[in-house]
DNA sequence: GACCGTAGGCGTACGGCGTACTCCTACAGC
DNA sequence: GCTGTAGGAGTACGCCGTACGCCTACGGTC
């Protein structure tokens, strides 16, 4: 009965996340949002009751484009595990400014639900369950939230770990010899191997 | 020769912090930080170049208050990182608005930088190097960071996970099994159940 | 004791933010 | 053709960060 709708949410989505990658994160508001889809700042409020709602929005179009489907090509369950959290990793990567936005609101996302939903999966199939399971759910999540964070506030190859190895090495000697082995590492390498230390204490008896 | 300054940086902080800690972070203003320290806004400028500078000063205080000293009571180099990340864990913990704070600007603090020259001490001293060093602190530092953040965000024992239980079971089976036994899990288990996974991955041989 | 440079302190002002509110127009089904 | 909803625009309020200017208070050097 009612006039159509002009936008779909996840246009609307589209256009918010078209200002963060060109423009970044800071330069979100209701405003240019609104004027990036050629209408009128208080427009938007017909689509999201509030400014957090449009961020959720973002964070439900990234997370969407991530596969969650269970990966086939791997033979062992904890190559399925590295394929999700590449997955993931790739996904939130693409929109590097929107990545603050994506930590915040993730675990109110449905795409971020059968992410989760998927790696259960394949923990249970590996004969992980209980409480073990719950743990090793958030773990992984924990891990790859983190993990990603790290790697877009200071890269390993960056110039936090330049500005660390002209650190006095009277008092960091640790951290200035390692700062200058860390050029060699690269972000996958970062990555992944943090991720199979994690799936090797999964690996095996739940108490050693 | 000129007047005194009437305010350390490390007061600055406190009075930020104060302000974060009663109203939220989202009360965190110039306007409020200067009229908790009885100053007119602008006289913080006189202090920080900047609101970003302000935000670095809190984090400096907050993990300021973490003890980095190397743990003499473990018997282990595992036990001697958990009490390291369980004394960051706490120190952050105790602040809890200020978790955002701390995530983005803990990778430019002093107090960051003296904690991970001790954990890497501990690895050292377990025999872990190179490349492996690297990849080992980033990866401790990864899930310690997400870990907070997610029990922060969205706790297992809160509604977060009562929402998930309540989903449609025949879309999310693992999903929704999992949220009821989540509850039994508390923070600490959690916290250092995960930690512990990535400990055991660290243990033994490089590659297995 | 005079002077000078810096910090302290206060007030004003600008442009941008989220968002509440109002008023009018255009369309789809009864 | 009437009605209800969406579209669209405009105004306004109270925040925000912060640039700028103008006096005052103090601790050195002379």
């Amino acid at each position: 009965m009612p006039r159509p709708r002009s936008l779909t949410q996840d246009q609307l989505a589209a256009g918010a996340l078209a200002v963060i990658d060109r423009d970044g994160l800071a330069a979100l508001s209701m405003r240019t949002v609104a004027k990036e889809l050629g209408m009128s700042p208080m427009g938007l409020y017909r689509y999201v009751s509030d400014r957090d709602e449009l961020e959720e929005l973002v964070v439900e179009h990234v997370l969407g484009s991530v596969d969650a489907g269970t990966p086939t090509t791997a033979t062992s369950w904890q190559e399925r595990i590295e394929i999700m959290a590449g997955r993931l990793r790739d996904g939130v990567i693409a929109h590097p400014e929107a990545i603050p936005l994506t930590v915040l609101h993730r675990h109110r996302s449905l795409a971020g639900l059968r992410w989760s939903e998927t790696v259960l999966g394949i923990l249970t199939e590996a004969g992980i369950d209980g409480r073990r399971r719950v743990v090793a759910l958030r773990a992984l999540h924990g891990y790859v939230t983190g993990a990603i964070q790290l790697e877009h506030l200071g890269p390993l190859a960056g110039e936090g770990t330049a500005a660390i190895a002209a650190l006095p090495a009277a008092g960091f000697p640790h951290l200035t010899e390692t700062a200058r082995s860390a050029g060699e590492v690269g972000p996958d390498e970062e990555f992944f191997g943090g991720l199979r230390l994690l799936l090797r204490g999964l690996t095996g008896e739940p108490s050693p």
